[in-house]
DNA sequence: TGCTAGCTTGTGACCGGTCACAAGGCCTCA
DNA sequence: TGAGGCCTTGTGACCGGTCACAAGCTAGCA
């Protein structure tokens, strides 16, 4: 059984009509304009309660071309990552009057872009990008044709009406490395996202470059390519810990892939701290969570949100962005990273 | 400095004039009617290549009164549960070509109620409402004045153009409170959110009736309620510790406060599984990263985003929503219950 | 008294699609 | 030869707001 359900709302014609005004005086009255006599607007505002009137954004943002809609391209929503980014660009969006259109790619370049493409026919008025898997130029090039501005998250890009947000992470890496080097570690491995999946990470330009100032120069076998997911960082650990020189210590892409090689060590017996050290990096919930708790990096996913949409903010308002420098990380220091013990340091030979 | 930057893109007037055809044959090429001359059709396309033409959402949706744009509400978009169903409504819609408008309440119901309305406003076709904790049935009447249907989450409403989506907590309440009594356990308490939180609630109920059932009616002190978080979670396990005769079992209202009732017993130097047996809720993804790892229920929350979308869908087609039955829930034993042991049996006394 | 200014309100086009309907061309069949 | 039908295309109103501009009214001032 099909039932019709649409039942035709109230429009500002019929408000006029019930309050004896013009429909220019109605919408004049919902949009708050001063210049209208009090005993008018009483009027207009009873017919409106009366009615049940409320004003239909479609229309207007068809006729205004501003739609107060910003659309979010996010690899998953239900990764401990973006959800919190999300949040905090919707703090500052939200107050103003604007809806989030989200979109999710799973991590699919492909849908990346149709969701781009998508979002800009529903004219979106900005577009957020998380870290996106297509190559980032040639999606600020769909914005900017459409003449629709977009902000990236740690993306390089630029150009007008197109800007990133970004956090620390060269600094990061290299405050990671000074911490454990400071441990006494000299093998220090570095797990990082297989090419596909981070096409254009240069975290580990800066990895190396952090180990290169203190003359550690890692062995290729040092640095390990997995996928991102707690699987492919317990492939990863067990990658690691086969090696003739097993490192001391880990640096990891993040705290997913960093649980998987807690995983990993606890299979092989390998304990941590004792015998590895590792860093996660984000801190999302779970890595306080689970044993020992992860040394990591804190991400201020909130503050990256709400900048980048402070960004966009000041893109949609015609402004050039001034681009806020890069977001500082913390280190936290939890229980997953140890001095380095003497047994391990004469593996080192 | 500010740069105007809406370029006006091409309408199918402006390809019809390039393609010597009507605006109206535009749109029927751009909606695949299948009469159309192949030539004609030829020549629209190309001038819709060559124009760059992209439809435009909002004049589309105004026309046609249909937006194809589903608003969902949920408390926070942050949370380890709400994403995932997010993720699962997205899956069924998207391919669907309908978008999600992503509000959240903050667990407000003022806020709640707003972004209803607004929602509305933007002319959603239909909403779905993740656990509100308004009234359900006032946010159901602002919908059905609308003529926009809505799925609610875990909420008993009904009515036409309203439907619910349950998970079947009754029966899981029965089977953990069977699976705890079977291990030995007499006193088990029951950790709920405060009644501002979850004003309507029937876990309790269950949870009452299936210690009811084998004479286990459980005493007013062993029902605790606390806030949904870590911390409540922890202040709840500090007061169930300190009673006298403290619980030999707990069953949660989520993971999240099971886990703050694990580190409630950390401090208290309280062991569980051997002093005290747990059970979440949820099985969301650190219930299996803590130690021990959580026994706990699990919510198809994918399943129940893609119920939710399912039925949401039959009710904007019109039709009378097949409400599904209860999602089934499961039971995941892991490593936060045991059978009681002979010294706490004795305190039962 | 007449002119200008300011305040308030109204008129009709317009945003970019869809919808209902009409109409031209061609074929079939009586 | 003409009526009827199918296929294809065009016309103009319409969705419900906003926008630019005009116009009525009252007040102020020379």
């Amino acid at each position: 059984m099909t039932v019709s359900l649409k039942k035709k709302r109230a429009t500002i014609r019929d408000v006029g009509r019930r309050a004896l005004v013009s429909h220019q005086t109605v919408s004049r009255v919902i949009n708050g304009e001063p210049s209208i006599a009090p005993a008018t607007r009483a009027r207009v505002e009873r017919a409106i309660a009366e009615l049940g009137f409320h004003p239909n954004h479609v229309a207007r943002s068809l006729a205004s071309r501003k739609t107060y809609t910003v659309g979010v391209v996010i690899g998953d929503v239900a990764s401990p990552f973006f959800p919190d980014v999300v949040r905090g660009a919707e703090d500052v969006l939200s107050p103003l009057g604007y809806s989030l259109f989200l979109a999710s790619s799973r991590r699919d370049p492909e849908v990346e872009r149709r969701n781009v493409e998508h979002l800009l026919e529903r004219c979106a008025d900005g577009l957020i990008l998380g870290t996106p898997r297509s190559r980032p130029d040639e999606l600020a090039a769909l914005g900017r044709r459409a003449g629709v501005p977009m902000v990236f998250l740690n993306r390089a890009v630029r150009g007008r009406h197109v800007a990133s947000v970004w956090v620390d992470w060269r600094s990061a890496t290299a405050e990671v490395v000074g911490y454990l080097a400071g441990l006494g570690h000299r093998r220090i491995a570095l797990v990082v996202p297989s090419r596909d999946e981070a096409p254009f990470a240069s975290r580990e330009d800066w990895y190396a470059q952090a180990l290169a100032r203190r003359d550690l120069a890692p062995p290729p076998s040092l640095i390990v390519r997995e996928r991102i997911s707690i699987e492919g960082g317990h492939r990863a650990g067990l990658r690691l810990l086969s090696l003739d020189k097993p490192p001391t210590a880990v640096l990891c892409h993040n705290d997913t892939m960093a649980i998987g090689i807690l995983q990993s060590c606890a299979e092989r017996r390998v304990r941590v701290p004792r015998d590895l050290s590792i860093v996660g990096w984000d801190d999302v919930l779970y890595a306080s969570l689970v044993t020992p708790p992860l040394t990591t990096v804190r991400v201020p996913r909130d503050e990256l949100g709400r900048a980048a949409a402070a960004t966009l903010l000041d893109l949609m308002a015609g402004r050039t962005a001034g681009e806020p420098g890069p977001l500082p990380l913390q280190l936290i220091r939890r229980q997953s990273c140890r001095r380095i013990g003497r047994s391990l340091e004469r593996t080192r030979s």
